[in-house]
DNA sequence: CCTGGATCTTACCCTACGGTAATTTACCGC
DNA sequence: GCGGTAAATTACCGTAGGGTAAGATCCAGG
């Protein structure tokens, strides 16, 4: 009776390539279940790989988080940047062209949202702290936004208007943004630009919702 | 020497009462960190109680989970439906009536919003299960409002209208309702009332975000 | 052929956590 | 006082998951 032969060895697949590879498995599965919720086995076996390979080239959890994080969230802040940098007075608006950057850097790794904004996030440690960091860059950039909104329709004296306001309106539309990327992934078939457009529609009918003017 | 004494015996609280403290305490736990995230020795810990407590009253934490769910997705829905019997053409419209409602009931327990859409259960399990029939309740609601929005402002032939369209709405909708409860949480001094005012204002200055009409 | 390095696995350890059985203490009515 | 029940605990088990050490396999290049 012969002995099993051991599957280990090479497979022919250069690191770089496995790397790429496991990145991708990583972010998916961070983006869809959570970091917590996420175990290495499961992220292995979408690779076809074992668990001790994950740490032989990404070190423990935590770095392999980090390693998922970053080129997202410099991908998604350079989105954002692009948008804004137009100008706000272009068309169509800031807040759709944002949107419409994000859905395009998000195309084919939808989840990669998700990767930051982590809501299971073990609050001490260094993923929260890089994904705090890339938070508060794009905090920073939907402030200048807002701001803009604000002061377009707030009181005429600037010092009635609430300050937190400015915050809780970035908040709110950091929340909103998530919320249409949940509903893309929801809905693979959508590409990118159908989703924008769509937006635009959405946005439209909320316009007449929202305000007083309704008859 | 003497043995250390043993601290088993009741400590004169009425099962009743601690079943009110488990279910408080397990619910924030449950909201904030998720459901995978969150350990039974924690929220023990947090009643001042043992594990083994929590699984005689509650039996596994699937139970546990349940116990939680069951009362504050209940309350949720009595505030939504109470918000859209008013009527449409009240005033405040009804999306601002709904959130102050949302946050008269979350009063207290913020967190227990997230104990509903909790992004981190498994996926096959009575969990998701209750909570998918909870959320459907919601959705069913918010599809009311969302094709009257619609309907109002799309095209006057109705059969351009995308169909998903209703659907991502009332998602963007509930994602819009997150953001907000959970700056909320972040900013514990801010009354229901007040968190209603302040969107109100938020709500003005968006509208002239969106639309087309600003200068 | 054979040696060195790159790639990948097997086998293992340890801890945290969910869960159960058995036992201990306090209170309450008689 | 004295059971009996309600309220808790201690002690334990099993497993899943993160992490490590060591070895196996394959592929160049000489």
């Amino acid at each position: 009776m012969a002995i099993p032969p051991s599957r280990a060895g090479t497979k022919g697949v250069p690191r770089a390539d496995r790397e790429r590879q496991i990145l991708s498995a990583a972010t998916e599965e961070f983006g869809r279940r959570g970091y917590e919720a996420t175990s290495l086995a499961a992220v292995a076996a979408r690779v076809g790989v074992t668990k001790t390979l994950l740490h032989q080239y990404f070190g423990p959890k935590q770095d392999l988080y980090l390693a998922c994080l970053a080129p997202v969230g410099d991908r998604l802040l350079a989105a954002i940047r692009a948008a804004m940098d137009a100008g706000g007075d272009a068309r169509p608006p800031t807040p759709l062209r944002v949107l419409h950057n994000l859905f395009t850097a998000l195309e084919g790794q939808r989840e990669a949202w998700f990767v930051l904004y982590d809501t299971s996030l073990p609050p001490d440690g260094e993923p929260a702290r890089l994904a705090a960091h890339y938070r508060a860059a794009v905090d920073e950039l939907a402030a200048i936004g807002t701001l803009d909104v604000l002061h377009r329709t707030g009181p005429a004296d600037a010092r009635e208007a609430d300050p937190l306001d400015a915050d809780a309106l970035a908040h709110a539309w950091r929340g909103l943004a998530t919320a249409l990327v949940r509903w893309w992934i929801k809905h693979p078939e959508e590409s990118a630009d159908a989703m924008a457009r769509r937006c635009e529609r959405l946005f439209a009918a909320a316009r007449s919702a929202l305000g007083p003017g309704s008859p």
